[in-house]
DNA sequence: ATGTGTTTTAAACAAGTGTTTAAAATAGAT
DNA sequence: ATCTATTTTAAACACTTGTTTAAAACACAT
């Protein structure tokens, strides 16, 4: 027998949807199936339990928020215009799935959550090559020397944050989706330059 | 009859406890009432409603959310200290109430979330006068210019989310609460370095 | 001690939770 | 058409949820 789509693919993608917006607690399994449009027994016949069908899509959620960032790590340029593709790729990517990061700071917060292992995650992107990378640049002078928890930490917060936070600065500054778009656009030019001028000291800096 | 603390007291305190930790989605009436020590009928004796006791929890979070950056910016120091203090007290507030910004990031999605009112809370931003010190500084050609939305996401993002991200940094990294903590303390120095020079210009980069 | 108002509790309520069971519907092979 | 295995459903399970009710415990004035 055969489908568009398997009946295992609509509970997968209903889950995904209901488990970002609202959290692992935030939701039962019948929204889910609801969802889904099938009967709540049909989620645990494909997936044993609610936990089980989270862990799927929470690992699958991580593998595409890493993939996403390998993807830039692993092509052929300089480290400088790396970092500016990098951010341009983030921003686009997390403008997409808005709820990623939020979901998962959140997620890797409940005590099952810690059941998941998360190192291979950056093994994964060690294996893109570019802490060498980025420790090579900072022998030659390149770059600024600074721990790759920090460098990692500078880049995350800049282009995560921004859009996590999205509710919280649209009731503070008062602004419309639009509005907080456009702005983004903005942002994201400011952080690339200052990430950019901070990293590799690009001295065109002169105000006013 | 007098207590040393009050039964009301007691639960607030307890309901900031677990709602902090697990949201409100996360947690039950009768969880708040037992780390409270007591009987599930008192909490609604004197806070009619779970969520009646969330709002109240809610709100006082984000007061302090904004106390703490207004005590800074009122402060009589140039524009640039202001900003050097007010990060290093920005991690120092946060590392004592790990949890406060993925809570209220968390809960302003909610859809009930948004049923409070935010804009006061720019407002008394806006009263400590903050905003036209910087335009007036940005005139001066003090200030690099950027719009308000804009130097908000950067200071929040980068003084919020190595916060947030603890957990998952953690896992990524492979690092001890001590090694996190005390890697915070260097990349305080890299945002703060970074921000000040990016936002006044400070030409002191010299790398290597 | 009695009465009064407040504070606290145990118990119950209906509704919703994750999960399981057994029966029904469906598919494909003979 | 009959049999078999898979897919789907309705119904029930035991338990937890937020909230309410009525009785108990308490404090305090008289």
């Amino acid at each position: 027998m055969k489908k568009d789509v398997t009946t295992e693919e609509k509970i997968k993608e209903a889950a995904r949807h209901v488990f970002m917006a609202k959290g692992f607690a935030g939701c039962s399994s019948r929204e889910i199936s609801k969802a889904a449009g099938m009967n709540v027994a049909l989620v645990n016949y494909y997936f044993r339990s609610k936990s089980q069908l989270f862990k799927i899509i929470f690992e699958s959620a991580m593998e595409d928020f890493v993939t996403s960032m390998i993807t830039v790590f692993s092509s052929d340029q300089s480290i400088e215009s790396k970092m500016r593709v990098f951010i341009e790729r983030e921003f686009e990517f997390l403008s997409k799935h808005p709820e990623l990061p939020v979901f998962i700071i959140t997620e890797m917060n409940r005590e099952e959550g810690c059941s998941i292992d998360h190192a291979c995650f950056f093994e994964k992107i060690a294996a893109s090559g570019i802490f060498n990378e980025c420790a090579q640049a900072q022998a030659e002078g390149k770059m600024r020397k600074i721990n790759i928890l920090s460098l990692t930490l500078l880049i995350m917060s800049n282009c995560q944050y921004p859009i996590m936070a999205k509710s919280l600065m649209q009731g503070i500054h008062g602004l419309t989706d639009e509005e907080y778009t456009s702005n983004l656009l903005l942002h994201k030019q400011n952080v690339t330059d200052m990430l950019v001028s901070y990293l590799f000291s690009v001295n065109t800096i002169t105000i006013k």
